[in-house]
DNA sequence: ATAATATCTGGAGTAAACTCTAAGTCAAGC
DNA sequence: GCTTGACTTAGAGTTTACTCCAGATATTAT
């Protein structure tokens, strides 16, 4: 696949997907005989994964010493899978917060449905 | 209340909170005859108020708004309600999608911890 | 009264995460 | 064979939300 139909297939831009590879965010994208990018499917994968998680805050830091170690290879899962729990319980902080924030903003929408004082 | 008291108690810097003023996230401090902010306790509120807000991601630019209307009075609460509702949806949709995030994310660390096939 | 510390303003600087530009290469259509 | 449009790179520019700085004024301690 070209750069232009992974862009389109995920709504980033192709610079967006040329950063994320700069950056170590996906892992480096295979070129064809002219240094033109081929994506497969892997690399698919690997991009809606890193968005997904993207969109949910998680750290670039986080994100690219995951897809470091993951490109070492199997010896890798253990610290791997701490990386994902230490980032599962921040989100799940996160989402408690947001949750307390909500509370907060439906009493404060309460407050302007009742006082016909 | 002086300006480092304010920041002192909420952790956020002086800088930011003159910041938060220039741009009407919080509303135009007092000053005393010699042009010194005196912070009253409703200006602390509202910065607390701001501060959880922020940190839920609601934008600026809806908080200006909001802030903006409560300065003119009253007859602007149904708009500011408004504001409010808008906000408290698109904090649920964000609580949501942060959810299934956090499902992806519990998915992959039980795969972590199976595979010994 | 003087030095040290805190505050003021306007504006410049910073960091993160893109986003765009320039200059060059390459494949496809006419 | 040449133009058009997509792709390449390195690097500059943008936006958001602060954060810092300079120069001036004010308050506090000695």
């Amino acid at each position: 696949m070209t750069i232009a139909e992974v862009a389109k297939r995920y709504g980033i831009s192709a610079d967006t997907l040329r950063y994320y590879e700069k950056i170590g965010l996906i892992p480096r994208i295979g070129r064809n005989k002219s240094g033109i990018r081929d994506y497969t499917e892997d690399d698919c994968h690997w991009i809606e994964f890193i968005r997904c998680m993207r969109g949910a805050g998680l750290p670039i830091e986080a994100l690219t010493r995951y897809i470091a170690l993951f490109q070492q290879g199997e010896e890798t899962a253990e610290e791997r899978k701490l990386i994902l729990i230490d980032e599962k319980e921040k989100l799940e902080k996160r989402i408690s917060e947001l949750n307390d924030t909500l509370d907060r903003l439906n009493f404060k929408i309460a407050q302007y449905n009742k006082p016909k004082l």
